[in-house]
DNA sequence: CGGAAAAAAGCACGGGCGTTTAGAAAGAGG
DNA sequence: CCTCTTTCTAAACGCCCGTGCTTTTTTCCG
């Protein structure tokens, strides 16, 4: 009754982990089983199907994504700050990750875009609240004066997007010492484009 | 002496479209041999192992990328033109290869940038190329005064690499409509920043 | 055209996969 | 403490994987 679920909850914390390395679909139940020192079969009782322990990594994984990256931003003030902090927490997020794999949402998105699927269906919907929650806070910001007036917040959105992924890029696959500096400066960039009144 | 060369070429070839949809470790050369109609032991022959399937398969796209992404911009004018030509070529070669699994560089990035090996040396060494390539363009642009004296190059192509991520990211996974019109957007607005003279 | 060389096929291997089933160990509640 | 339920294990399944080995078919060239 509780301690089943203390497993799950171990397994998922785990598997979140090894995913964001091998990829959801080369992450297997066996491997999994044997980092945590279980039973193949004792793992897979706790997921009818491996399709439903991927939905269910996303799954833990997003509700981590929030607290971690999303719920702190709400501490900031409303408009520019927020949108700052969005963008620095999710810097932070993936630099942490960097031991492990790096951000499990980007590594699933290229692996999952051509396979329909319950996974699929599921990371397609954290990316776009993702995004919204991103556009919000740049909405927020041109309510509150910080942003230009007729900023496209959903391009807005997009590009901040653009940038994390391309940080990403830079920092797992290039090892690119200066892929942070090249986000931040970028970012910069952005925000300086979306201030109302032409320095 | 000329047969075997044929038929290898013309595995590489649909290897590619393959491999972009389903991603380098995911090909199954079983898989791929029944697409060709051809036996998994007389496709295997001709590579002599599947790390160094994958590396030709890597090394055949960026023939075809260059072949098709990088040569024809150099027909272009030296400067800006020639930077655009580079970033739509790009989305041609994207757009193109939708029905397929999208570029196969951007898949391959986030499945190799934690499996060490001789197929991620290569695709980092494809990368790393094309960002010199973007670069270089760029310093064309500076040096024929299209682009402002201070500008970055390195940035410069960074920012627009991520786009190039952006865009895949947005048309492939969320498969959203307004994809080409945003990334399009965000790279005129570089140029905007980029180019010498405040409007 | 005939024979050497190349290319492709057939077959089998050891192994790991996801999944099922049956049973042992552990936990919880009266 | 005993029993019922939950949690975990052990063993096995059918399948497909990458990879060798052997044989057949095809291609090339004198």
């Amino acid at each position: 009754m509780r301690k089943g679920e203390l497993t799950h909850q171990a397994i998922l914390e785990r598997a979140i982990q090894l995913a964001s390395r091998v990829g959801l679909q080369g992450l297997s139940i066996g491997g999994l089983a044997e980092e945590l020192q279980l039973s193949k079969s004792g793992l897979f009782a706790h997921f009818r199907s491996k399709t439903s322990l991927q939905v269910e990594i996303l799954e833990a994984a997003t509700a981590l994504f929030t607290e971690r990256v999303i719920r702190p931003a709400l501490t900031q003030p409303r408009g520019e700050p927020r949108v700052r902090a969005l963008f620095e927490n999710w810097l932070t997020w993936e630099r942490e990750l960097v031991p492990e794999g790096g951000c499990i949402f980007v590594a699933a998105a290229t692996e999952l875009d051509d396979a329909p699927g319950p996974a699929r269906d599921r990371l397609v919907q954290t990316q776009r609240d993702w995004l919204d929650c991103l556009a919000q806070a740049a909405r927020i910001a041109v309510a509150e004066g910080h942003f230009h007036k007729d900023v496209d917040v959903e391009q807005f959105a997009h590009d901040e997007n653009a940038l994390l992924l391309g940080f990403h890029h830079s920092a797992r696959l290039l090892k690119e010492p200066r892929a942070e500096t090249w986000a931040r400066r970028a970012f910069d960039a952005l925000l300086r484009a979306a201030r109302p009144q032409r320095s």
